[in-house]
DNA sequence: TAACCCATGTAACCTGTTACATGATTAA
DNA sequence: TTAATCATGTAACAGGTTACATGGGTTA
């Protein structure tokens, strides 16, 4: 239902071809949602049969034909519509949580060791999503549409700041030095 | 395949019935998955037909029976083992953010009151939260595996604080006064 | 007497993941 | 010549949601 609605609102943005979409949707951020090749297809084909995207048959040389999906009116009020509807924010998520409220289980080590893949990771997104972020704080005379895409890539970083901060106070208990690896090392 | 490891976990915290998890799993915290009975009855099953739980009937009056699951040695080896591995930070997905992402669609009054919505949520979450944090913080006794879960529980609120904080940026940005409703009314 | 709690399930359906399939072009 | 990119799909399966089912006991 939900992923719908996110290719509409990336098609909406910007027309583009189902194979295009997907490296929008996993590549880097732009997209606050995420799915396969296969059910993006599938969905896609979905919304044209609902007549809430239009497809245009791309002819190329040297390299597969590829359709190019538009947003129709239909398509737009339907995004609008839901836009405007709340909806019950979904349940918190999260294996690393289940795996440390059980941590008394395990050895010290073990939970270190894990601990700190989910940490960079976080670290690693982080860093992605601030690229990101310093091209639109750079330029003073961005598009609303642009102002918008900023806004929600900073709900974004906040996320990750939070989960590092948690993993730098979940090491900090198990009683190990933090940032050995790299980060705020003094000097 | 996860919730088998949120069930093995909350059981091994504390045996119960299939109908105590369901209450344990979406009622306030303590679990960091969400499932319905369904899951649960049907995850239940499967765990112990791989004999990582044990089922001892509890025959009741005046209401009916229940089965009150343990898990066995080999279910908290197939717990520790998962524990043990790191595996890739789940991706982020959010409605909302897909939502404000294409924010200039609609009009801005119509998007202020879809944030608030979640927004109110957060705040409730976040309230709930720190009310079970605050029975662990006054007690200076608690037990490692205590200590465990109420790190857990400070992830969580780190969390709802992340997006409170990025709903009132947002509320900001749109050009409206934020906490009319009741927080940090200054006097 | 209506609604809710206790307690456990089945069935149909939708969503999401993994594996399989094709076939030309281009870069290492 | 191996792998990667472009481009679009099908099929089987696992995970999750919604609806349906039962039936006594308690609370308003």
């Amino acid at each position: 239902m939900a992923l719908s609605y996110a290719i509409l609102a990336a098609l909406i943005n910007q027309p583009c071809s189902g194979y295009d979409l997907v490296k929008r949707f996993n590549k880097s951020v732009e997209c606050y949602w995420s799915a396969s090749h296969q059910q993006i297809y599938k969905a896609l084909a979905k919304l044209e049969d609902d007549e809430h995207l239009l497809s245009e048959k791309i002819e190329q040389e040297n390299r597969p034909n590829k359709k190019l999906y538009t947003v129709t009116d239909s398509g737009r009020r339907h995004l609008q519509q839901w836009i405007g509807q709340g909806e019950a924010i979904a349940p918190l998520k999260s294996d690393l949580l289940v795996k440390l409220s059980v941590g008394h289980t395990v050895p010290t080590e073990t939970l270190l060791i894990t601990l700190d893949t989910y940490y960079q990771q976080h670290k690693e997104k982080l860093k992605s999503y601030q690229f990101i972020a310093k091209q639109y704080a750079q330029r003073p005379d961005l598009s609303r549409e642009e102002q918008f895409q900023y806004l929600s890539l900073r709900a974004g970083i906040r996320q990750q700041l939070a989960w590092i901060a948690w993993c730098e106070e979940a090491m900090g208990f198990l009683g190990q030095p933090v940032a050995v690896r790299e980060s705020s090392s003094v000097s």
